[in-house]
DNA sequence: AACGAGACCAACCGCTGCGCA
DNA sequence: TTGCGCAGCGGTTGGTCTCGT
């Protein structure tokens, strides 16, 4: 059996692309639109492999790809994205508009994931001007719990109605509220919102609860969140205070991406 | 000027998730 | 429910560039 090879390995260009084949992929997919790739060095009479036409077209081709030096505020975004989501570069991202994943995987491979395991590079960086020994000192990398956001039964952010206008508390102090116009999202307190990202200490709070041991035990898996945790909830329904507190991290998620950038860096 | 080491980054490879029949 | 095919993802590779000797 066996799938059919997404190319004919024999024949086809591989390595460094051209202007000319820049330009045909470009104007193909301007005309086109994006998808099929399989069926696209064809039509568009590119000898490449599918694949690698989506790569550069991704990477390196799209109008919207953003170039030059990761500013300090999208170095300081990748890291507290990483710190919650582990080596998801596409999710990562998606929150930095411009940037592809394979840009910042590489940038991180390169500076975040070095100066990371390393006290000596730490104190480097922190003569540049880095994050990573500042006020908001960040724990080593690999010390943190991943948030693992595949959870299949929560794809969607949907913050339950009867939780409108209610303040959700920890230990009675209040810290996000609902925005009754929009249910849909969340709506954090203005002057608080540094403080609130900080470390990302509001996920904390909200993943422990839907880390409930019992839930894990009961269900003999490992955690959704957490190093080297499975991705999934092995079709076990999430009670709706679990469902409610993912959702919320997702939502808390995009709300990074809808360019609220922390003060703190912002201030920088 | 020549060479080597290390850094950077585009591209590749193989696996996984998801949609569909 | 199962199997297949496609698209997407993350790890890895390798070519090129930069810098130090």
């Amino acid at each position: 059996m066996g799938r059919r090879p997404c190319c004919a390995k024999e024949g086809i260009n591989r390595g460094a692309w051209t202007a000319r084949e820049d330009k045909v992929l470009t104007s193909y997919i301007q005309t086109h639109g994006e998808g099929k790739w399989r069926d696209l060095p064809q039509k568009a009479g590119l000898n490449r492999c599918g694949k690698s036409c989506r790569l550069r077209w991704l990477n390196y081709l799209r109008p919207d790809i953003k170039r030059g030096n990761i500013s300090l505020e999208e170095e300081e975004l990748i890291v507290r994205l990483h710190k919650l989501l582990g080596n998801r570069w596409s999710l990562i991202a998606g929150r930095l508009p411009g940037r592809t994943d394979n840009e910042i995987k590489n940038y991180w491979n390169t500076n975040l994931g070095k100066r990371s395991s390393s006290t000596k590079q730490e104190k480097k960086a922190d003569e540049k001007g880095s994050i990573w020994t500042s006020s908001v000192a960040l724990k080593p990398v690999d010390s943190h719990q991943v948030i693992r956001t595949k959870a299949r039964i929560c794809s969607k952010v949907v913050i339950p109605w009867q939780l409108e206008n209610e303040m959700v508390k920890k230990d009675d102090q209040p810290f996000i509220t609902w925005d009754s116009e929009s249910p849909t999202s969340l709506s954090l307190p203005e002057d608080d919102f540094s403080h609130l990202l900080g470390d990302f200490n509001v996920i904390d709070l909200l993943t422990s609860d839907a880390l409930d041991l019992e839930f894990n035990q009961e269900n003999g898996r490992d955690s959704i969140i957490g190093n080297g945790g499975g991705e999934d909830f092995g079709g076990t329904a999430m009670s709706s205070d679990q469902e409610f507190h993912v959702s919320a991290i997702e939502a808390l998620l995009s709300s990074l991406s809808d360019g609220a950038m922390p003060d703190t860096a912002q201030s920088k």
